[in-house]
DNA sequence: GATGAATGAGGATTCATTCAT
DNA sequence: CATGAATGAATCCTCATTCAT
């Protein structure tokens, strides 16, 4: 019998393949420098106008190769929030469980957190990525409510009770809306990413009118 | 809510007997419908996501017809947004000029205002797509900026400047950073598109808090 | 607010159109064209490696126009088995309910049509294409089966009952396996398309030996 | 069902006492097991749809082992073709000869032999892959025309030489077409992989139908 | 020899935009 | 003015093949 009739196939060119990513750790260090490239493409383009050859290009790897370590382009945003989110919260849970100080002192550092851990950092980008892609993407608003929403609030409703229990505080609308201790961190979010170049703005003094307000709201004699 | 004019594309001959006398309107009122449904459509879908076609569909009309009066998909977008917003801070600055009461009572009717004419009406979703697009966009970012934020920003300012001249307010926290006054309006923005599902906010209740708060730090005795 | 600021979303030059198909009469002819072009292909190349672009180039049209006319690759291979074998099965129906000779010539205007109007022509690809695609496509299977198959087989059933019946036929082989017919009209399809290049076929001196070792099997005296 | 051995690829330099004397079988027997996996996947999905790491996976191999048999996935097919079908005719060849009776008797060996080791085994798939890739894959259709159709027409053909000869047959039909012996046997091999779900058929009662039909219509008198 | 990670050509499908009617 | 058929650039994802380990 004939070998191979030749190109009824069309014969596709391959390229020398870059060194495989044998150890665990070549794969982790691969898909992180994966991860880091989608985080700066969605981050300038958003979702839907990304094209993952950028992002492939961008990390220095092969179209195809991003697909060994996510499904499909949602997955790899999916992966890129998990991964950047999850930590936070819990290095947040550790930091401020380390402090037992007075609920002003809690805020300030959780205030502080904020501004070095997340505004500062390639975090801000993940969180604006998901306050705009959630939307669309319902497991994203699930994820994000599960593991970081619930989280954070707990944290932050925890802060205000004891500090009412304690007679720190005089009343108790921080722990029922935790959500306004955070609002201007997510003013700031927000603000930095859309107008900061128009007007910039003092993200720390706000946050000490917010923090000052609120103590002289709930405090004794508002000291 | 007033819409914008449609551009004039070109003044058409008319027989004068053909149509009667109210072309003009009808024009404003087609275009009308096309930014109802395209409001819908990219509320729903996102703007990436939004096909034309079904903006079309929506609005009865054929897809080239959208052509004779946004010039492109992207201009579609802000036709509506401008449409959309700028109406309201004007609503907005007609309303609380028109009271002159204390400043709660202003920042009261504010949060009123907020809570029915922006959340509870498709205005929220303009917002809303304003915060996920404007990030690509920079000219809508500009123009958010210069039509909506400084001007509902100096209202802000004004009230809390008012307050404090005459010493309803002991402290300026509020005349630096309006944006204080602003978040958690930003945050119920947020949460009803994204996790109202999940665990649904009491909107009113937590503007009360939230107000509470501001005018016991503020006011002399925390009343 | 400032127009479309410019290249945000990449400007899609577009070529001109080509006369759109106005009237239904276009339209059809249109997607024949399509059909025609597809046949082709898809007889040259197999499904799987046909290109849509190809097709499209064949048929005149640009890639996107064939989305007008089928949902996908899929959709037009069934479409083009629809249009290409529906009719088929009808004009036998007809053409052979007009003849009401004996069996002997029904089957010799059968094998006649079958040469004529099936291997002969462009058929021929089509039940072709149907033979080899319509394993992976159920819904083609089922579509062959009811439309064609069966009445095809209660076409050949009834030559053979009538026979019986009167006594033309001395037993009832072909009633209960009609297939047997038309079994050598398979394999001439097949050999047309496998090996008429290696060892030419006659395919009519075959036809004929096959109605002879019939008639005589079948017939009183084996005349 | 001998299998073809796999090309050598090298003649690896053993250290003696490393690998126990049975290298070459274990090279045969996982070439087997390749050869096995690539036919129920092809059966199953057809040559274009198949994933070369689906056969990989059900052979228990890496894909890249099976480059070390073949040289490409077409390469895979011919082997695949080559190895199943050769035998058979063979075995055919030996089986019929080993009979020396009737033309009748030998025909329903035959049939027997049809439906027992074509029909019934995996050799149908075979068959049924070679139909339907054979028009893309010249060389296939090469290959099985001399190994298979050829040799298998040639028996055909002698058997009913060999009975006209001796006087068994009064004429010669399938002398000049032993295709018509054959003919309803491929329509069995269709019937089963397309219709067997829609409408079963009774392949023996139909081979019965055949032969009865050929039997009264070449012997003397019919019987 | 075996492995399987990496590659990148290939193709189906979508949809903003144009323009003949 | 309106229409909607036509266009074709754009992009996700697949998978045969290669080759460093």
């Amino acid at each position: 019998m004939p070998r191979a009739s030749p190109p009824e196939v069309s014969r596709r060119k391959r390229t020398p393949n870059r060194a495989p990513a044998r150890s665990e750790e070549d794969r982790q260090e691969k898909f992180n420098r994966i991860l880091d490239a989608a985080l700066d493409v969605f981050s300038e383009k958003g979702f839907a106008r990304t094209r993952l050859e950028d992002v492939a290009v961008r990390a220095g790897v092969a179209k195809g190769t991003i697909y060994l370590y996510v499904p499909s382009k949602q997955g790899l945003l999916e992966a890129l929030i998990r991964s950047g989110i999850g930590g936070a919260v819990e290095e947040l849970e550790r930091h401020l469980s380390s402090l037992d100080g007075s609920a002003e002192m809690r805020l300030r550092a959780l205030f502080h957190f904020f501004r070095t851990e997340i505004l500062g950092t390639r975090r801000r980008n993940i969180v604006r990525l998901l306050l705009v892609e959630a939307e669309r993407i319902p497991a994203l608003a699930d994820f994000y409510y599960r593991e970081v929403l619930t989280r954070a609030l707990r944290i932050l409703r925890t802060i205000a009770r004891d500090a009412v229990a304690r007679g720190e505080f005089t009343s108790d609308e921080l722990v029922r809306f935790p959500q306004l201790i955070i609002a201007p961190g997510i003013v700031a979010l927000i603000w930095s990413e859309l107008f900061q170049r128009l007007e910039p703005m003092d993200v720390e003094a706000m946050f000490d009118a917010h923090l000052t307000l609120l103590m002289r709201a709930l405090k004794e004699d508002g000291a």
